[in-house]
DNA sequence: GTAGTGACTATAATCCAAAAGCGTCACTGG
DNA sequence: CCAGTGACGCTTTTGGATTATAGTCACTAC
């Protein structure tokens, strides 16, 4: 269900390969490991034992490549935003999880894997689909929380829906994009909690 | 009023002297127009007919001049944030008034004096004096606003004043910050109108 | 047709010596 | 004592020759 690489980037040749996995998997390794820029194509190939030619036959670029890889990685931020807000039980309470996890996990990546998240912050930087859908799945969740406290009286239903989720959206931005997190981690702690409590008495009915 | 230079950077020799202001003056030009990095001392020296050694009679370093231009700078927008707030009647229309200058006077700084506008950047990012003195500044006019706002009954009052300031400033810092609002221009026009109904929302009594 | 590659070009990163910049200090002239 | 500077050391930047890398293509082997 988190799986954001069905926003299908540049990829050439079948979809389904093993070689494709093990280029993704030798990737991730990699970048992980010694950074994008400073992991070659040639690298992949030779951890893979094929040549570099052979990588181009399932990715268009090198980029294609990072975009994969950065998927992913978001991916298992909105993997554990979904499971907190299905652990919740009101929606106020799914949208603070909501906000706490996507911090804590965005922070936690910052620290316990600063490779890949740098290729995230790049990524969001750039606008590249990889980033774009993870914000996108972002708001699906939040619009999803919405619309359920609307429902059930808890939130305020005067207000366009699109429109309460924007703004929620654009107060959550800071803390969503890796590119902009960077710069918020010093306030990553509290933020969560005080910005849900504001955005929550906004939302009163 | 507006003045953020009596944070008082380093800075050497009389304070109050014709040189000083000199400096001042061919700095804020050179800046404006070549740009911190590609602005020498040596050129500003030349500038005012003196030698480089000279200027270190009245400024510690390179960057304490930065820091002059850039608190110079600061203060043009704190000086229009400082003028729209007094313009208006009730506290609501204040703070209104507050975010939407706020930012129109950054966006405008940004396309209109891009170079300075960087330094501006450059200094929130290294939490240079001037720039921290600047968001303090606006931390205190928005204080000032909040306070009137609970006085006149018009603002909730449960709160502590300093966990509702500091809450708001959290939701102004992306736009506050010349480091952050780069990333948000794509917003500039909408945010702060819907962020300013959205706190105001959450202020009512 | 399928799986895979060596050899190639054009662009980008790297390296290193020369140049330029920052900041200091001993010094001059008055 | 005050206004002002040339020359110096140390660090950073620059330019441009060199190397490495991204991406393509014609080709082989099966």
């Amino acid at each position: 269900m988190s799986e954001i690489e069905s926003s299908i980037p540049q990829m050439r040749g079948p979809a389904d390969h093993n070689v494709r996995d093990q280029i993704v998997e030798a990737a991730e390794a990699h970048f992980s490991h010694y950074g994008y820029e400073k992991t070659t194509v040639s690298d992949l190939a030779k951890a893979i034992g094929f040549s570099k030619a052979y990588i181009y036959k399932f990715f268009d670029s090198k980029q294609a490549i990072g975009e994969a890889i950065c998927s992913k990685t978001l991916s298992t931020i909105v993997a554990a935003v979904e499971e907190a807000v299905a652990g919740a039980t009101t929606p106020t309470e799914k949208f603070r999880r909501l906000f706490k996890t996507l911090v804590a996990t965005g922070v936690s990546l910052f620290f316990n894997d600063r490779k890949l998240y740098d290729i995230a912050a790049y990524s969001a930087g750039e606008g590249w689909p990889s980033a774009q859908a993870y914000c996108e799945r972002i708001r699906q969740i939040l619009t999803e929380v919405v619309r359920e406290g609307r429902e059930s009286g808890e939130f305020e239903r005067k207000t366009p829906l699109d429109e309460t989720v924007h703004v929620i959206d654009l107060v959550m931005q800071p803390y969503v994009n890796p590119l902009l997190l960077q710069y918020n981690l010093d306030v990553a702690e509290e933020a969560p909690v005080q910005l849900a409590n504001l955005v929550l008495r906004s939302l009163a009915p």
